[in-house]
RNA sequence: GGCCCGUUCGUCUAGCGGUUUAGGACAUCGCCCUCUCAAGGCGGAGAUCGCCGGUUCGAAUCCGGCACGGGCUACCA
């Protein structure tokens, strides 16, 4: 049976030997979205044979940045499964088994060939420019039973895998790139298991794959290359060789491999910096495969029932913060004033320790207010606490800037201005924006002043900067009697 | 060294032999709106489709070579 005809199943296997970095994330999204658009199942496996480098704590970093992703697997650690442990360092047996077969059957052999041999025969090799620098097969045809008896009396052996002779062409289907060609003549007897007892990431992998039922391989494209030497695996123990799909790596604004000079790598530290999940899955969903050629905003209801992987590009993709930008804020900008006020501004200032000073005037209508002020000014969540914190300064405190004053302040008519305005504002009982609008608006004809030369010196008073959400939103949101003393106070700066 | 992959505006991409004067989005520039800053609306500039040959009446699209970039070739994953 073709992998094809099978149930989808599909899985995401991160090594837990650091946090989860955004090619790996755009993987896992490819992996989750191809299971939900074709009914099938997506399962998280913890690739840890490496005991050096694999920590709990980075499995814990995994795990929770794929919840934070919104990735829910159906198979995994903590959701369990059918075809557990889905921990590799829990099914050592598993491969011990398969490898011991493999040998039963004659698909594999042990090797004693000792590091040092080898590193002389691929020197030796590289001497001659010989065109094949693999395994020269010194153990391939030692009898069995000898091989058998040097185990056992204790010498140190690896196990590698015995590639066909007439085995020929080997194609890779893979559902980005097409059919990839490749000669096992080219390939060698690769080993399968250390001589530490242990497997083999070409090996286990397989192992695993297979066990578990997998149909599609969805993972980066520095695979590719080894794919036939797995090939080579699923034959040697009559599996099904799933349908891979190699994507693309993901590359810094200089076109190198994405590291920590270009800022940002992992998943959490765009958490952190505020990005919403929705919008983060959206762009790198969008870096490397697109529905059709308009599509810049896709819903994650739209990413899991159109994902398909021959839309996905094979070409590497360079990572563009502009753009994650722009569509954080569409996300943004889509969510009602409520929502942005719970979401999105409230846990901000409350993290940037910005909490309500004086009396209680920060009550949810406050709130709403300068949510609906501040959402289109906002393309990340911590947008919102410089441009609130004239809120939640002392009245004798505000700090100017230097420049709004020199232009604004500083200039002749700016003292009529506040006048003019404070003696406007003093009458006003209503407090709302549209009633401040109200009160303020005939003031330049009757001054005979311009709006700018009006309303600018009004802002630079109450918000120390030249630019703020619309001049009634940021005085009714100051209070009123913060504008009043803030008016009075620049007025001694004022001309 | 050998094998494999990739190459369309600055960036992400659409394009699967004629409908293409190569479409969209981000960024950029200009205009409108306007009390500022945004948001929003409208418009501009921006790609001889890596290069050279070939197939064809016709090629970004098919084939070959080359160049550049990347990967694999480990008792790493």
């Amino acid at each position: 049976m073709s992998s094809t005809e099978r149930p989808v199943r599909v899985r995401f296997a991160p090594s837990p030997t650091g946090k989860l970095h955004v090619g790996g994330a755009r993987t896992a999204i490819y992996n989750w979205a191809f299971a939900r658009a074709t009914g099938g199942t997506f399962i998280l496996r913890i690739d840890d044979t490496d005991p050096t480098r694999s920590t709990e704590e980075n499995t814990q970093v995994i795990l929770r940045a794929m919840r934070w992703l919104g990735l829910d697997w159906d198979e995994g650690p903590e959701v369990g499964g059918d075809f557990g442990p889905y921990f590799q360092t829990e099914r050592l047996s598993n491969y011990r088994a398969a490898a011991e077969r493999m040998v039963a059957e004659g698909n594999a052999y042990y090797c004693f060939c000792s590091p040092e041999k080898l590193a002389a025969d691929r020197e030796a090799a590289q001497a001659r420019k010989d065109t094949f620098q693999g395994y020269q097969g010194t153990c391939r045809h030692l009898d069995p039973a000898e091989a058998q008896a040097r185990v056992d009396a204790g010498e140190p052996y690896t196990i590698r895998i015995k590639v066909p002779d007439d085995r020929g062409d080997v194609i890779v289907h893979d559902a980005v790139h097409g059919d990839v060609v490749f000669n096992a003549k080219e390939l060698d007897d690769f080993i399968i298991f250390r001589s530490d007892g242990t497997p083999t990431y070409n090996f286990a992998t397989v192992v695993d794959d297979a066990e578990m039922g997998i149909t599609h391989i969805i993972r980066g494209d520095d695979h590719l290359s080894n794919t036939p030497r797995q090939v080579m695996v699923y034959e040697a123990l009559g599996a099904p060789v799933p349908t891979f799909a190699h994507i693309s790596m993901i590359l810094g604004a200089d076109g190198k491999k994405l590291s920590k000079r270009h800022g940002a790598t992992s998943v959490e530290e765009y958490r952190d910096a505020g990005y919403l999940s929705d919008a983060f899955v959206n762009y790198l969903a969008l870096l490397g495969w697109a529905p059709d050629g308009e599509s810049t905003v896709i819903s994650r209801e739209r990413l899991a029932s159109e994902f398909s992987l021959d839309h996905v590009s094979k070409n590497p993709a360079i990572m563009d913060p502009k753009k994650l930008d722009f569509i954080n804020g569409e996300y943004l900008h889509a969510m009602s004033d409520r929502e942005f006020a719970d979401e999105v501004l409230i846990p901000e200032l409350h993290s940037h320790d910005l909490e309500p000073v004086g009396e209680c005037l920060h009550d949810e209508a406050w709130y709403d207010l300068l949510a609906a002020a501040l959402k289109p000014r906002t393309t990340l969540g911590p947008d919102v606490v410089a441009q609130a914190a004239f809120l939640y300064e002392d009245d004798a405190d505000l700090e100017y800037d230097e420049k709004a004053v020199k232009k604004w302040l500083a200039k002749a008519g700016a003292a009529d201005a506040l006048d003019a305005s404070a003696k406007a504002l003093t009458a006003l009982d209503d407090w709302s924006p549209a009633a401040i609008e109200a009160a303020l608006d005939p003031l330049p004809e009757q001054l005979g002043m311009g709006k700018g030369k009006v309303f600018q010196p009004i802002r630079v008073a109450v918000t120390g900067s030249a630019a703020s959400p619309g001049i009634g939103e940021t005085l009714a949101l100051a209070g009123k009697e913060h504008v009043l003393a803030r008016i009075a106070r620049a007025k001694e700066l004022a001309q």
